[in-house]
DNA sequence: TGTCCGAGCATTCAG
DNA sequence: TGCTCGGACA
C-alpha cells in the first residue's frame, strides 16, 4: 500500500492527481469522473508523497458527499495512515475552527448553533411583524451579506431599496443579539473563521502551519466568503486543488458565485487548469443535447464533453393535454420500458424543477402501482420533535442560548406564556442577563405571578441539576447531586420532559407515534453515539452540530423503486433512463409571477444571467441520463382554477434535435385510465411473446 | 384571544 | 401533499 493505484485514470485524471507544483484547477464536466481525482490524489499525497493525514483537508458541501468520499478512501489507504484526515464540509470544519477558536472570536466553546427557524424568530421579533414575506426577505438578505462578507456598516450604505435600508438595520442589531446569545448562525460558520483568519495573525498562522494539502469540491458552488477562506487556509503555500463545474452552477440564489473561477485564475498566476472531458456516463445522443444547450450560454473555459459509450437512442420530447396526462404517461412508459429492457425501477428517474410538481406524480405512480422514492423533504434535525428535545441539550450547554430557553420553558407547556416571557425579558434586560439567569435574579416576583414564576423556577432548577451532573463528575454538595453519564441523564430529561404523553395529547395518534419515533430514534443514536466515543453530556451537546446520521443509514440497500427528484436535488446523481417532466417556458426556465418577459428591457440583463442559471439546470439535468431521455411538457397546465396555456421549453428548441423525428404525440392521447391501461396490457403482451433474451 | 377548519396555492436547498 | 391564510366559533 505504499505507492498510489493510478490504473484506470485517463490522461487528464492522471495529470490532475499528480499535479503538485502549486494551486491546480479541474474542471471536471458531468460524469468525467471528478470523485475519483480527489480521492486517488488524497491517497497519492498521502501514500506516496508522505503527507501526514492530519495536514490534509477535502472540503465538500454536502454532508452525503463528504461521506461518500471517507468510504471511497477507506479502500485506498491504510487505515493506520488515515488518522487525523479531514473530510469534512465547509460547515464542519468551521464548527470545529470556532470550537477551538472561541476565544478569540469572543464566544465561549460551547457556543450554539442557530438554524433558520432560530433566526427567523429573532428577526420576526426585531421587525416586530408577522409580515412573513418581510421577514423571510430581511433574513435572506442578511445572509446573503453575510457570504458576501458584508458587515453592517457597509451594508448601511449599500442599501438602496427601502426593503434593504430596513434590512441592514436589523442585520446590525441581529449580529449584537446573537452574540449575547453566545450563538452563531449557518453563515457564521464560515463567515467567523474567514474573518478571524483574515484579521489574527496567530490564529491564521496556527492554521496555515495545520493544513498542508487543501481538496474543495464543488468549487462553482463557493460563495466570497467560502472563497476568501480557502485562501486564508492555504496561504503562503498555495497548495491545494479545486474541482468544479461553471456549467453546473446552480446555486447563484443562495449566495454561490461562478466568478470565483474566474477569479482563481487572477488571483494565482501560477494556477495550472487541468479539463476533464471525457464523461463515462452517458451515450452520445444525451450528450450532444447537453453540449448543444450549455452553448448558448457565454462560457469561461470551453470545454466540451465527449464519450465512448456509443451513439444511443434518440431523445424523446412528447407534448402532452395536461398534467395529468403527462403523469400517465410518464408511469406507463416507465412500466413499458422496464418490462422491455428487462431493467429495474430503480434504473428510472423523474426529474422536475419545483417540488409541488411531484404530488400529481405521487398520485398517478400509486394508482400504477408503481414504487417510488421521492428525494428532499424535511430533514431529521429539522423536524419539531427533534428540535424540542435538542433545544433542552442546547441549554444544558449554553444557558445564554434564548431561543433555546423559550422553546424548552414553553414545551411542554407548563403555564409560561407570551406575558410571562415578555416580563422575564424586560427582567433580563434590566439586569443584563440571559433569559435563563433572569429567573433567577431578584426583583422578579414583582413582575410575575407566582403561579407562572413557579414552574419556570422548577424548569431551570432542573436544567441546573442537569447541568452539575453533567460537568466532569464533579458532584454538588449543596444540590446534593451524584454525576451521571450522558445515557443516564438524557433518560433523565426525556422522563422530566415526559414528552411522549404531551405528543399524544397534542396530535393525532398517529403523528404523535410517529414523532416519538423520531424522538427514540434521536436519543437512541445520541446514546450510541456517547458511548463509543466515551462523551458526557456536555461534549456530546458540542459535537451534535458536527454530526451526520452516519450510523441511521443501516438499512443503506436503496428499494427498487422509481426516484422523483427536483433537478437540483439530483445533481451528482446517475440513472440510466430518465423523464424530465414539465419542460415548459415558465417552468424551465422559471419565471415568478410578478416577472413576465414583456417588460424585461428595464432589467434584460439581469433576466438574462438568470436564464443562464436556468439552462445550466437544464444542462445538469439532462447529464443525469446514461442511456435514454424523455421530456414532456403540457400544452395546458392547471393553475387555480384556470386552464394556462403553455409552450414547450426554448431549451427543446436549443438541444438541437432533428424535429419530426422526435417531437412525439402522446400515443394514448384522448384515451380514458381505463383504455390506457387496456392499451398497455395489449402492449406487454406482445412483447412477451417475442421477448429476446 | 386563541384555535380550528377548509380553501387555495406553490422555485430551487444544505449546513 | 403540506403549509398558510381567512373566517367562524368558544
Amino acid at each position: 500500500m505504499s505507492t498510489t493505484n493510478l490504473d484506470g485514470l485517463n490522461d487528464a485524471q492522471r495529470e490532475a492527481v499528480l499535479y503538485l507544483d502549486g494551486p491546480c484547477l479541474v474542471l471536471a464536466g458531468a460524469g468525467s469522473g471528478k470523485t475519483s481525482v480527489i480521492t486517488r490524489k488524497i491517497a497519492y499525497l498521502i501514500n506516496t508523497c508522505g503527507y501526514e493525514a492530519k495536514g490534509v483537508v477535502a472540503l465538500t458541501f454536502t454532508n452525503k458527499a463528504a461521506r461518500e468520499m471517507a468510504e471511497r478512501i477507506k479502500t485506498l489507504i491504510d487505515r493506520k495512515l488515515m488518522k487525523g484526515l479531514i473530510i469534512s464540509t465547509f460547515h464542519s470544519l468551521g464548527v470545529r475552527f470556532l470550537r477551538e477558536e472561541a476565544a478569540h472570536a469572543g464566544l465561549k466553546p460551547q457556543f450554539s448553533i442557530l438554524d433558520a427557524n432560530d433566526t427567523y424568530g429573532i428577526v420576526q421579533e426585531m421587525l416586530a411583524t408577522t409580515d412573513k414575506g418581510r421577514i423571510r426577505m430581511v433574513q435572506q438578505k442578511i445572509s446573503l451579506w453575510k457570504n458576501d462578507l458584508v458587515s453592517p456598516d457597509m451594508a448601511e450604505r449599500l442599501a438602496q431599496t427601502p426593503d434593504e435600508v430596513d434590512a441592514a438595520l436589523v442585520y446590525r442589531s441581529y449580529d449584537a443579539t446573537l452574540k449575547a446569545y453566545q450563538s452563531v448562525d449557518f453563515d457564521d460558520l464560515v463567515r467567523l473563521p474567514a474573518q478571524l483568519m483574515m484579521q489574527n495573525a496567530e490564529v491564521r498562522e496556527r492554521w496555515q502551519k495545520r493544513v498542508k494539502y487543501l481538496l474543495v469540491d464543488e468549487y462553482q458552488d463557493t460563495n466570497v466568503c467560502q472563497y476568501e477562506w480557502v485562501k486564508q487556509l492555504t496561504g503562503f503555500r498555495n497548495m491545494f486543488t479545486a474541482v468544479g463545474d461553471d456549467d453546473q452552477a446552480i446555486y447563484a440564489w443562495r449566495g454561490a458565485t461562478i466568478e470565483n473561477l474566474a477569479k482563481l485564475t487572477k488571483d494565482y498566476k501560477s494556477l495550472k487548469l487541468i479539463k476533464l472531458e471525457q464523461n463515462y456516463r452517458s451515450v452520445e445522443t444525451v450528450l450532444n443535447a447537453a453540449n448543444q444547450v450549455i452553448s448558448k450560454n457565454p462560457n469561461l473555459f470551453g470545454k466540451k464533453l465527449w464519450s465512448n459509450l456509443g451513439r444511443g437512442e434518440p431523445i424523446q420530447v412528447i407534448s402532452m393535454d395536461n398534467e395529468e396526462a403527462e403523469a400517465e404517461s410518464v408511469g406507463m412508459r416507465i412500466s413499458a420500458s422496464r418490462f422491455e429492457r428487462n431493467a429495474q425501477w430503480k434504473d428510472y428517474a423523474v426529474l422536475y424543477r419545483g417540488n409541488h410538481q411531484a404530488r400529481i406524480i405521487e398520485q398517478t405512480f400509486r394508482q400504477l402501482r408503481i414504487p417510488y422514492t421521492i428525494s428532499g423533504g424535511q430533514s431529521f434535525f429539522d423536524k419539531a420533535e427533534v428540535r424540542d428535545v435538542l433545544s433542552y441539550l442546547r441549554l444544558i450547554a449554553n444557558e445564554e442560548d434564548d431561543p433555546a430557553f423559550i422553546r424548552a420553558v414553553t414545551t411542554p407547556r407548563r403555564g409560561v406564556g407570551q406575558a410571562t416571557l415578555t416580563a422575564l425579558g424586560e427582567h433580563a434586560v434590566e439586569k443584563k442577563c440571559s433569559l435563563f439567569d433572569a429567573v433567577f435574579e431578584e426583583g422578579l416576583e414583582d413582575k410575575i405571578a407566582n403561579r407562572q414564576l413557579e414552574p419556570m423556577r422548577v424548569f431551570a432548577k432542573f436544567i441546573q441539576t442537569i447541568q452539575w451532573r453533567a460537568s466532569k463528575g464533579k458532584a454538588d454538595p449543596v444540590q446534593a447531586v451524584q454525576p451521571a453519564p450522558a445515557d443516564v441523564l438524557l433518560d433523565d430529561i426525556l422522563k422530566y420532559m415526559n414528552y411522549e404523553h404531551y405528543l399524544y395529547e397534542t396530535q393525532e395518534e398517529r403523528t404523535a407515534e410517529n414523532r416519538w419515533l423520531n424522538v427514540l430514534e434521536l436519543v437512541d443514536w445520541l446514546k450510541r453515539k456517547a458511548q463509543e466515543d466515551g462523551l458526557n453530556l456536555m461534549q456530546l451537546v458540542q459535537h451534535i452540530a458536527l454530526i451526520t446520521m452516519l450510523e441511521r443509514s443501516e438499512e443503506d440497500e436503496e428499494p427498487d423503486a422509481v426516484k422523483l427528484t427536483t433537478i437540483h436535488a439530483s445533481k451528482g446523481l446517475e440513472y440510466p433512463y430518465v423523464h424530465m417532466v414539465g419542460v415548459e417556458e415558465g417552468l424551465l426556465p422559471h419565471m415568478g409571477k410578478d416577472d413576465e418577459y414583456g417588460d424585461a428591457n428595464k432589467d434584460a440583463e439581469a433576466l438574462d444571467v438568470r436564464i443562464q442559471e436556468e439552462r445550466r439546470l437544464m444542462y445538469v439535468g439532462i447529464t443525469r441520463a446514461q442511456f435514454h431521455l424523455t421530456l414532456t411538457w403540457c400544452k395546458k397546465r392547471r393553475r387555480a382554477r384556470e386552464d394556462l396555456i403553455r409552450e414547450p421549453s426554448r431549451f427543446i428548441g436549443e438541444m438541437g434535435l432533428d424535429s419530426g423525428k422526435q417531437q412525439l404525440q402522446d400515443p394514448y392521447q384522448g384515451m380514458s385510465p381505463k383504455e390506457r391501461l387496456v392499451k398497455l396490457k395489449e402492449m406487454l403482451q406482445k412483447k412477451t411473446g417475442t421477448t429476446e433474451a
